[in-house]
RNA sequence: GGAGAAGUACUCAAGUGGCUGAAGAGGCGCCCCUGCUAAGGGUGUAGGUCGCGAAAGCGGCGCGAGGGUUCAAAUCCCUCCUUCUCCGCCA
């Protein structure tokens, strides 16, 4: 969330960040409201309170003293009373402010180019030429089902739609994938591997800044207040939740596999077949803390760690800069990657690496001490994907493609797949 | 899931209603002695957060979390969370 402080001292140059996001710059007044009411209770309710514990050491003292307080008990007896009022009240309001402030997006940085939606995100570069084919190509859909190494029918009879059986080579090309992206970013880019919880307390899905706001993305569990994780960013952002780390300790980088839960309730109808956009899948996911004045290089090595994946799997892409009526909700800078899909015809997202700055930290409570005396500091915090890895299979169906029906294995991924070269 | 015990500052730990922001120890800072290390003596320090204030400073909250009782709570009551031990179950 934002800094109330900040916000005070800058309540225009808020509100037309805000307004850039086509989120409601009245709700930006309404904190100042909020927050004016809030610091005035406060000062009344602490008068109530210094008042208190003088008068209560004075009973005290004469307690100890073995003499008669009633006087003074009665005088307390009020005070408390007047505190009692002033504290409700400011409990109120404190609620209302803090339940607004969760539902206000991260101010965007200045580098965002401005724009209502994806239409005015900036290209800022493409890798690798999209693949013609001297055939005519099929969709992953078709040529995985073709191939019976993808099976939504079932899925669907088991589960429902936007779901799917991987099975034989597809199954294994996604073990593979998440077995060499995983090593590549451990062992090569310097990655602590973790393996996170996969359901989540609502707290931590309000720290990552997933809730309040987007209740209905969320698969919710009917037992206690717990959700199945949209993406292995929230275990691992939770991680340091209310933890003071030391500043030698930054940049601390994980990288974590997970299946991914999303209910994509405001999806219905928008990629509809092949495994695009799916209820699970799973990704690999790059999560970064660093001190703030470190946080744009990061975010710079972060997306060229995700952009490395699709490199070394020959994949042609391109980098976008999100404008800001496209950037999330969190992040105060974002790179999408888009891998070329053929049965698209375009490029789709299969990574957004973001800088979060210190929205998610203030969110979570995640500070750093640059050094034992020093004063605690928000750190800054970054996740990509590493890549999605339901999106990188369709990318490898697609882009692979045999005339004869088969699909090559990329050649990083042959010693993962046991030695198979196509499928 | 059942029974019991416990959660106090960076760590360990004392503390059953008022003089406790909280004894003591370790650690850490500085000084002395010694001097390759280690040990010893002295002394100092105690987190975070919110509010008022130009600042110095003052004040509120804080003893796992949240409620409650009381003039007053680390201390009493309730709910929850976590850890440990035993039993049960189990991948």
């Amino acid at each position: 969330m934002l800094d109330m402080k900040y916000i005070r001292q800058h309540v225009e140059e808020v509100k037309t960040n805000i307004k850039s996001q086509s989120g409601n710059p009245e709700e930006v007044d309404r904190t100042i409201t909020l927050d004016e009411k809030r610091r005035e209770l406060i000062v009344k309710t602490e008068e109530q309170k210094q008042r208190r514990n003088e008068t209560s050491k004075q009973v005290a003292e004469r307690k100890r003293a073995k003499e008669n307080a009633d006087d003074l008990i009665a005088t307390t007896k009020e005070i408390g009373q007047a505190m009692k009022q002033f504290d409700e009240e400011l409990r109120g309001v404190e609620e209302e402010l803090n339940h607004l402030l969760l539902t206000i997006p991260n101010l965007v940085h200045k580098t965002v180019p401005i724009g209502e939606s994806e239409e005015q995100n900036v290209e800022v570069k493409t890798w690798g030429e999209p693949k013609t084919f001297e055939f005519e190509p099929k969709a992953h859909w078709d040529l995985a089902t073709e191939l019976d190494i993808i099976d939504f029918e079932r899925a669907a009879r088991t589960t429902g739609s936007r779901f799917a059986y991987y099975k034989r080579g597809g199954a294994r090309l996604e073990r593979a994938l998440m077995q060499w992206m995983m090593d590549l970013h451990a062992d090569e880019h310097g990655y602590i591997e973790t393996l996170p919880p996969q359901i989540v307390h609502r707290d931590s899905m309000i720290g990552s800044g997933q809730l309040p706001k987007f209740e209905e993305d969320a698969f919710a569990l009917e037992d206690g207040p717990y959700y199945l994780i949209p993406t292995a960013e929230v275990p691992v952002v939770n991680l340091h939740r209310n933890e003071i780390l030391h500043g030698d300790d930054l940049d601390l980088k994980y990288v974590a596999y997970s299946q991914c839960f999303r209910a994509e309730a405001g999806s219905a109808g928008r990629d509809t077949r092949g495994i695009i956009r799916q209820h699970q899948f799973s990704k690999v996911e790059l999560i970064m803390y660093t001190k703030p004045e470190d946080s744009y290089e990061a975010l710079t090595k972060l997306t060229g760690h995700a952009e490395r994946v699709l490199q070394e799997l020959e994949l042609p892409y391109r980098v976008l800069d999100l404008c800001s009526g496209d950037i999330g909700f969190t992040a105060a800078k974002t790179y999408d990657l888009e891998v070329w899909l053929p049965s698209y015809g375009s490029y789709k997202e299969i990574s957004s690496c973001s800088n979060c700055e210190d929205y998610q930290a203030r969110r979570a409570n995640i500070k750093f001490k640059r050094e034992p005396k020093a004063q605690a500091e928000y750190v800054h915090t970054l996740n990509g994907s590493g890549l999605a890895v339901g999106r990188t299979i369709a990318a490898i169906i697609e882009n692979y493609q045999q005339e004869d029906g088969t699909i090559r294995v990329p050649n990083v991924l042959i010693p993962y797949m046991g030695g198979k070269e196509t499928i």
